[in-house]
DNA sequence: TCAAAATATTGTAATATCTCTATGTCGTTG
DNA sequence: CAACGACATAGAGATATTACAATATTTTGA
């Protein structure tokens, strides 16, 4: 099996992995990662209209996703176009849907 | 792609969803789950005296995982036995730690 | 240069989590 | 039944998250 939790245990790793999945664990940013599969690319505005929150609030949780690198972001202009930056993302959520991952 | 993303994103389910990745976003209660990847099963002692947490964090953190599905437990006289009881939680450790999962 | 649109940031109050300490409960044994 | 060991739970204070409202920043176009 490929399974190497001994290493994601080294302390430093953990803290990681933690705040990993502490960040996905959020209801809005699951829907966000939703609407990047979707889309493969999308701006702010189009993120928080098609999810119907706050400006200011879309665009913190796109932030903290981006800091954590679970998202990555391009800027074109006035747009921002996020998506999605670490396919293990989809992934964990496949595997926390799905018993097969 | 076996990928049913649109399913997972059905309101209670997100919450859902959520809780379980955001129970796992725990440095102790990854360690914990290690414990019990490599044991199979430990009673509350054997994991917090491996861990070298007090007894009621770890109490406190077992029963959190318990109550999201987690883990499962078994009593037997005066010890209680815990165990993985959803395997899709070492997998979602494994996509946050492999690209590959 | 000004105004407007898109995005980010900041301050704040409400809420949730975590740790720690103490205490309660249950099963066993003398 | 009394005492002890193994767990669980409850309460308080500290810290972290979140939503919300207001404001700042950047870019474009008139």
């Amino acid at each position: 099996m490929s399974t190497k939790l001994r290493e994601i245990l080294k302390e430093e790793a953990v803290e990681d992995t933690a705040h990993v999945l502490r960040c996905l664990g959020h209801p809005l940013r699951l829907r966000i990662l939703d609407v990047l599969e979707k889309g493969g690319e999308a701006t702010v505005t189009e993120i928080y209209e098609a999810l119907q929150v706050e400006q200011a609030v879309a665009s913190q949780h796109l932030t903290t996703m981006w800091d954590k690198g679970i998202l990555s972001r391009r800027k074109d202009g006035v747009h921002v176009y996020y998506s999605i930056g670490d396919e293990r993302a989809l992934k964990v959520l496949d595997c926390v849907r799905n018993a097969n991952c």
